[in-house]
DNA sequence: GATAATTAGTTGTTAATGCAATTATAATTA
DNA sequence: TAATTATAATTGCATTAACAACTAATTATC
């Protein structure tokens, strides 16, 4: 047998996500935080007081991942949780002060990572690439 | 701040990796192998007598996860390991009866998964994803 | 209103990952 | 040849992740 790339979209899509995802934790390494843990922090910021299964649907990710990563920017100072009055299993969460500057701070940053991942190829394939992303990811969601 | 869909091109990977992998996880299980497993069982097979270095940059991973994942595929049985006559420090990698046997029952069965997601959007639409995330890919890895 | 079914969140287990530091061997250089 | 440098692999630590099982609270049904 000889030597065959393996070309499945699934192992095209992981390593091109690692290779994206390992040079913007470089870049946020010196703000302490992860870019999954900006992620969640991002749409904490986005539209407070959703609870977790509202942020877990955004962010893409089960339920116990995003609880964790929650765990995670609690025990930093970023977000507080409260008790939704409606339903005492759920909680809201909101961002604290140093969250919601530190959202901004990384928001900044991740447009610059963006800026520079798009200039590896033409705008017109990345504005592709990401049309295309968009669609399959959302057939999968369907499906 | 209005909630607005975080559609940075990483965040767009790694969920639509994540979707797609499930996926294919959920069918592999009766098999008792993951996606990345399978993955570099794969390139052992499609070249016998890899060392862990060149392995690790085929299934782009690090070493150390390669070789974690590669203990497991020894602890299955699936594969063998032989020191490098000429580096004592490598060894050579092979696969067992089983770890061939496996590698061709798995391909088929990814053939067939690749095969439902790809009819999820149209087949130009696939070959234009497949052909720009190999270009991103390659970019990234030069960069 | 009591019971059953559903739902929000948590916990446990296992796997994949990245990075840094370490060990053993090989290659280079003084 | 001795000392230095480079390299293959391993180990340690922390994060992200999936899935299953569980708890507590809510909703539906009888």
């Amino acid at each position: 047998m000889t030597l065959q790339e393996l070309d499945s979209i699934g192992f095209l899509l992981g390593s091109t996500y690692r290779r994206v995802s390992n040079l913007f934790a470089a870049k946020l390494k010196e703000y302490d935080i992860t870019p999954e843990q900006w992620g969640v922090l991002y749409y904490i910021c986005a539209q407070e007081g959703m609870n977790q299964k509202e942020l877990a649907a955004h962010a893409y990710k089960d339920q116990p991942t995003t609880a964790r990563i929650l765990d995670v920017l609690h025990r930093k100072g970023l977000i507080r949780k409260e008790i939704d009055p409606h339903d005492r299993r759920a909680f809201l969460v909101y961002p604290n002060e140093d969250g919601r500057a530190l959202m901004q701070k990384v928001h900044a940053l991740e447009a610059q990572h963006n800026q520079e991942i798009a200039e590896l190829i033409t705008p017109e394939h990345m504005e592709q690439l990401s049309q295309l992303l968009h669609e399959l990811r959302s057939r999968l969601e369907e499906a």
